[in-house]
DNA sequence: GACGACCTTGACGTGAACGTAAGGGGAAGC
DNA sequence: GCTTCCCCTTACGTTCACGTCAAGGTCGTC
């Protein structure tokens, strides 16, 4: 039962980013790839962490706050201080993240808003048209 | 009745921004302040827009992306078809958000799974030491 | 009338996140 | 044996979003 990996290719066909993308993340210690030779295998590890820095990116946070998040998902054991710490980091990024739905639900009414004025403006230009 | 604007330390102390920003973001059209010889006054509108473009920098958007964005914020009247085509842009955004909304859920409950993970190991860890 | 606070326009510098050549290695197919 | 992929490293280039001087104008105040 070997364990399934992927090659640099096949991540890259699946995600719809640049093999230069994923070498600068195994750079910047976001990825872990173990090697075949010279060639990167991928395992089933960096696929769920690569998912997560690409989601980290949507939400504009940086490679750097996203290697910091990517920690908190590694976790198995550790000392309980460690643990402890990782907790505390946790939750504040659930508090980042809890505001930030908050803003973006702002953000959705505003536009809707907007949408319904702009409606409001069509019907009546439709009104006018119609008047003629 | 003079209509209020505001100076760019102004502006810079209550956003807590710095003016080089505020000056680049007229350099790329992002805002219009008028002039008072050489000096710069933001409106109101422009302070609006400083809101949305603060507020569509923390969500990852370029500022190329807020330009167009902040056009949809800025519709008194048109042209029929430029409104359609407003409208439409509105709602290809709507979409965006929407998602963007949906994927944030996910990563909060995700998240919480982690937190939980992590509280569970810590209370395991303290009745081993507490069995000691 | 000098001083400090606040503003201006250049213009070069910077960090992040890659893009893009240049040159090379190994396996698979004809 | 040659070509075609797919992969590799090294290294310089690029874009974005500003930061950071430099040099100077314009107020109010002491």
């Amino acid at each position: 039962m070997s364990v399934q990996t992927y090659t640099i290719g096949e991540l890259c066909r699946e995600f719809d980013v640049t093999p230069r993308s994923l070498r600068f993340y195994e750079y910047k210690e976001l990825l872990h790839p173990i090697r075949d030779g010279q060639r990167r295998l991928f395992t089933q590890s960096d696929r769920a962490r690569l998912k997560l820095i690409l989601r980290g990116k949507r939400f504009g946070f940086s490679l750097a706050e996203i290697k910091d998040l990517l920690d908190l998902y590694g976790v198995g054991d550790g000392q309980l201080t460690q643990l402890t710490a990782t907790l505390e980091a946790a939750e504040r990024h659930r508090v980042e993240l809890t505001q930030k739905r908050d803003e973006l639900n702002t953000a959705l009414a505003d536009l809707d808003e907007q949408i319904g004025q702009i409606q409001r403006l069509l019907e009546e230009k439709s009104r006018h048209h119609a008047a003629e």
